[in-house]
RNA sequence: GGGGCCGUAGUCUAGCUUGGUCUAGGAUGCAAGCCUGGGGCGCUUGUGAUCCCGGGUUCAAAUCCCGGCGGCCCCA
């Protein structure tokens, strides 16, 4: 069997992205309210697996997780007027209960920071109350106006995992960033999912905060998406919900905060990464199902069934999740077909033949290779072969993302490349803001900004304005 | 922000321009049976559609018009 190809997941990649959520089935778009969707039981098993990862990194740095209610009161959400400018046109109100109308009408938290904040005011009394780490994980609205997509652009953001903290220091504050930032590090490296570390240009940082700092990946069909952020809010909530602390001299101080967010566009950008023609590819520690046996059986060699019952059972006692697929009706064919589709990295065929000689068939989901191994040395075998499947997996994306990083100096050249491949270029730039948007109009690109942690600085002058350039910028079609 | 396309069984789609032949055709799926089984088996039978919703035009609307809801795409 030959490499499965990936035309129709580059080329026709909404298609693509479309078909695979429907016929796994992940994601159930068919409810009547626009940018809503319903969370299938194959795909919420693998969102369950991806809020596991998060939730333990960030438990393991010290967070608790909470849970607030999904109103806010309008008085409330209004207290800090950046933040309330820019998301006022996206709010849901509750106006009305039954046929009367509400005294305080009600917001749909379209994120929660409005929400936490004046709690925190309560909360916090003196520093030995701080650091203070907390992070929820909750569906969070938006009134979208432009075209919705699944799991990317949604009205009702169902996975929404928000960490928010306060600290005794601006340095403490800064210090929680990068915190922030290391644990989505290693969070998307254990999902395989290639990013770019990039701050956020003031004119797109978070509403309220003082900088912004968003890790984005480049989609099968080169548009970046945004899959998670990191802001330091500096003391603005803080002086706009009035948290102050005792410090140890007894004098009162305003709180610095910071809070980082990520939604299920992950998982849009998990299931696309990986996939190919076939559908998708999961990687063993996402994958609900990895590895399916599949019984070949001919009339009258019944005792197949027999067999990968075993077999199942001793890879369950491994700590495997096994499925195996005794359906009758079905021919084996087609089953490879179905397990393709729904990424499980590992197919064990079992057949007459491999009965005879106490062999089993493994068939990796990345390359469709088939290998027949000794039925004895099965769990080793999967083991080392899940491992090669998830490196493969990761590298490939990678290398994928890194393909698509160039650097240009001639505005036309970047409108091409971004018309032809699309992915991301970095351009030298002046660092002023109105340039920066200059370029956005002009090559009718997002700026997704400068590079975090990097040192190098371009030579010569600004791509736009040929004023000298002091920094790279990096610019995108993005989501 | 601006523009375009579309909505017909669970899914994809024909029919719409030129209203009547539509009692809405096909594929796929689903169900039953036979036959099969190491890459989507085959055959038979069956099942499944308020033609998105509301209003209008007309003797007559899936088809034309208006509004709503929903979906997709493109451009600066």
């Amino acid at each position: 069997m030959k490499l499965p190809e990936r035309n129709q997941w580059s080329k026709n990649f909404s298609e693509w992205f479309h078909r695979v959520i429907f016929e796994v089935p992940i994601y159930d778009t068919r409810y009547p309210v626009k940018g809503t969707g319903i969370w299938m039981p194959y795909g919420f098993k693998i969102r369950q697996k991806v809020i596991e990862i998060i939730r333990e990194e960030l438990v393991k740095r010290g967070h608790e997780e909470v849970l607030f209610p999904t109103l806010i009161p309008d008085y409330m959400i209004r207290k800090e007027s950046e933040h309330i400018r820019s998301f006022e046109d996206q709010v849901f109100w509750i106006t009305h209960a039954g046929d009367s109308l509400l005294d305080v009408k009600l917001a749909l938290r379209p994120t929660s920071e409005t929400s936490i904040y004046p709690m925190f005011q309560l909360w916090i009394k003196s520093y030995s109350d701080l650091p203070l780490k907390i992070f929820q994980i909750v569906n969070v609205f938006r009134y979208e106006t432009k075209a919705t997509k699944p799991m990317i652009r949604v009205r009702e953001i169902s996975t929404f995992k928000e960490a928010h903290t306060a600290h005794a220091t601006k340095e403490d504050a800064e210090k929680q960033v990068k915190e922030g930032i290391e644990i989505y590090k290693a969070f998307f490296e254990k999902l395989g999912i290639p990013y770019v570390i990039s701050i956020r240009p003031s004119w797109d940082k978070f509403p309220g905060a003082e900088y912004s700092i968003a890790f984005d990946t480049i989609m099968p069909d080169g548009r970046t998406l945004q899959i998670g952020t990191v802001h330091f809010l500096g003391q603005n909530f803080a002086k706009a919900f009035d948290i102050k602390y005792m410090r140890a001299d007894g004098k009162y101080e305003y709180v610095w905060q910071t809070c980082y967010g990520i939604s299920e566009r992950v998982i849009a950008a998990l299931i696309s990464i990986h996939g190919d023609d076939h559908g998708l590819i999961l990687p063993s520690m996402i994958a609900p199902i990895q590895v399916v046996i599949i019984p070949i059986i001919y009339k009258g060699k019944e005792d197949v069934l027999n067999i990968c019952k075993e077999i199942k059972e001793i890879l369950e006692k491994s700590s495997l999740r096994v499925y195996l697929d005794d359906e009758k009706e079905e021919t084996p064919g087609s089953k490879y077909f179905k397990w393709e589709l729904r990424g499980v990295p590992i197919r064990i065929e079992i057949g007459p033949r491999d009965i005879e000689n106490k062999t089993v068939v493994l068939v990796r989901r990345d390359n469709l290779q088939k290998i027949t191994i000794s039925r004895d040395k099965i769990i080793e075998e999967i083991r080392k072969l899940l491992e090669e499947v998830d490196m493969s997996l990761k590298e490939r994306a990678k290398k994928w993302l890194n393909e698509h990083i160039l650097r240009e100096y001639k505005l036309e050249k970047v409108k091409e490349i971004l018309s032809e491949k699309g992915g991301i270029i970095e351009i030298p730039w002046c660092g002023r803001d109105t340039c920066g948007q200059d370029i956005e109009n002009k090559v009718d690109v997002r700026v997704l900004g400068v590079p975090y942690e990097l040192n190098e600085k371009p030579s010569g002058s600004c791509a736009n304005c040929n004023l000298p350039a002091n920094n790279w910028i990096r610019v995108a079609r993005s989501y």
